[in-house]
DNA sequence: TAATCTTGGTAACGCGCGTTACTAAAGCGA
DNA sequence: TCGCTTTAGTAACGCGCGTTACCAAGATTA
């Protein structure tokens, strides 16, 4: 315990002002007279004193907090929040830092622990929400947003009209079927990323019928296998595939490492990639370039993710009028070697 | 704005007491002698109510914010942050969540950009800090610190006499060393996950010297090339070695992508892991168990040093006596197929 | 019975700031 | 000169809570 606490009125006094007129300079009250004299002897002494605002008083007195909340709700186990997660928080907490906002983050392991993201609102730590990986079995967030409380999903729930920052799954699915398709397969596999409960799931699986649609290709739900974002998953499920009397040609992976425990899968029967059995994935996790063969996939855009979200929360806390609440973000495809379209290009 | 938020004074006035009485009762204040009656009284207003206490008033009353402050100094290509960081924050986040403390989330991506944080305790947003990735010229966690202010290091530093979870790197890289040793190898490459700058890649360097002068190998400094995180590091590390005139029979890689990038080189050049060149790699990056071949490596106890970092500094913000402040986690050798160990033992 | 403790509680101050309502002085036209 | 606007600034309230100092009434002791 030094010495104490600068506060607004040491640099008031130090200025020879009042600490009405500090406040006012400091936070660049709009249509308040100041002359420059004073407002450049108060800038002075709150220089010279190292003068910061406490942040708790200022929210007590403004009934602004200046953080949003970061919630993760992904279950420990999901690589694909490990290998998103850390480009999101960069690009939340650029935005964050620029807008001068705060992020406070909550990880909410157990899906019955929602009791904690409440608290956050409600103890008024964070003036909004971002929610990372949200549940449809979650009954609080619908709650919230009823009030009124910002709040964008990094996802998409159907239930209430939230706003989102999402990637284009059903796009990128149909992207990565197509990509399939144009390199001549006709029985083409799906293994999703994780039961259909999930939305992403969902919309994958639908793009990728649009795709075999669009093509007249039709579809065959022995094709159809479940992952469970664990390689493991990826393993079983091809496993499957490959048991079928008519096993198919070509494998859309939802989730790269569903696709790893799949390319183990294909190689243990013996069977080459992409010769024998083309994969995509999905994720473009950072070591897809780095199997065997180099995985072609679905990259998402993650930095930008957390960007746009970061963005689209502050406006709505600072009541800007936003035009775009609901956001997808385009995909691209990764082209790399497990699909096998450098070998057609090579033997063409 | 629906109606006014709850206040103490609205708990106090439905359960027939003072303010003072309701704050004594909720915060459990030791040595105030309350009867059991009023107290479930009280308690039973709050419910009733939905009260919930104002983090600003509360921090701004007391003193304290329970908050703690995670700083992420790490470059945003660091793939051993992408891999480490979500389960550091699974932990963190778990011990915070028991022991009422709220995580506040910092990335400094530019180091110049130092001053983020820094505003962060000055401005009391929070009670303590966790850096993750210190970096050496960093001039303000040396003042803080020396203010009293309480630091926990995820990694160290050797100029002050900092707290500190850290990775035991030295005997993590001798582990792995030895570990080749054991094999029989006599010629033990090593590559570097980043340049000497870093605390971490020294340590693993002596960690690889000492296993060496313990089994009575020399030391050449021919063998001993730097990696800088990314895989492409690796794999000009791997083609100089490579294109020595009495190349290794091994390699420790201090870093799995920078690995990723030397098994690269290695295919390229018609060898093959680990029957030509065996390779150890270092993190236990999910996606070590994927490639091919699955990588020997090290594994880092990040859920573990996240844990043990936040109960670290929540010890020290509440004033408990902690006989431990530098903390060395144990790590432990993922004995998987590129160090040959599989075959060694099925041939003998 | 008076003096002393204990029990169970309260009044009131202050944490540091934002903000509203007000004012004194200066400028300005008639 | 007087009244009116503009300029530059201030006094004072309240945000919601923790906490200290104090107090009344019953229980206990001398």
């Amino acid at each position: 315990m030094p010495r104490k606490r600068v506060t607004s009125q040491d640099v008031a006094e130090l200025a020879g002002v009042s600490r009405t007129t500090v406040s006012f300079v400091l936070n660049n009250v709009p249509g308040v007279k100041i002359s420059e004299e004073t407002r450049q002897r108060v800038l002075k002494a709150a220089r010279q004193l190292n003068y910061y605002p406490a942040s708790a008083a200022r929210s007590l007195a403004s009934g602004r907090t200046n953080a949003i909340g970061l919630v993760l709700c992904q279950s420990p186990n999901s690589i694909f929040a490990d290998a998103v997660l850390p480009e999101v928080i960069r690009g939340l907490g650029e935005v964050a830092q620029e807008r001068g906002f705060r992020i406070l983050l909550q990880s909410v392991g157990d899906v019955t622990h929602q009791e904690a993201y409440i608290a956050l609102v409600r103890e008024k730590y964070i003036d909004g929400l971002i929610v990372s990986g949200p549940r449809s079995d979650d009954a609080q967030l619908p709650q919230l947003a009823k009030e009124g409380f910002p709040i964008v999903l990094l996802g998409q729930l159907n239930e209430v009209n939230f706003n989102f920052v999402d990637v284009d799954n059903v796009g990128a699915a149909r992207m990565a079927t197509e990509h399939l398709i144009t390199l001549g397969h006709q029985r083409i596999g799906l293994i999703t990323n994780a039961p259909l409960q999930y939305t992403a799931s969902r919309d994958r699986l639908r793009g990728y019928r649009l795709a075999l649609e669009a093509h007249g290709l039709p579809y065959d739900d022995n094709l159809v296998r479940y992952g469970n974002f664990r390689e493991e998953s990826g393993y079983e499920a091809m496993t499957q595939l490959l048991a079928l009397t008519e096993r198919p040609t070509a494998v859309f992976v939802a989730c790269d490492l569903v696709a790893f425990g799949a390319m183990e899968a294909i190689k243990e029967h013996g069977l080459a990639i992409p010769e024998d059995i083309a994969v995509v994935g999905f994720d473009d996790v950072r070591l897809a370039n780095y199997v065997d063969p180099p995985l072609t996939t679905v990259h998402l855009p993650a930095y930008e993710q957390g960007r746009r979200a970061a963005d689209l929360l502050i406006s709505l806390i600072s009541g800007e009028e936003v035009e775009e609440t609901q956001v997808l973000l385009k995909t691209k495809l990764v082209i790399r070697e497990s699909c096998g379209a450098k070998l057609k290009s090579a033997s063409s």
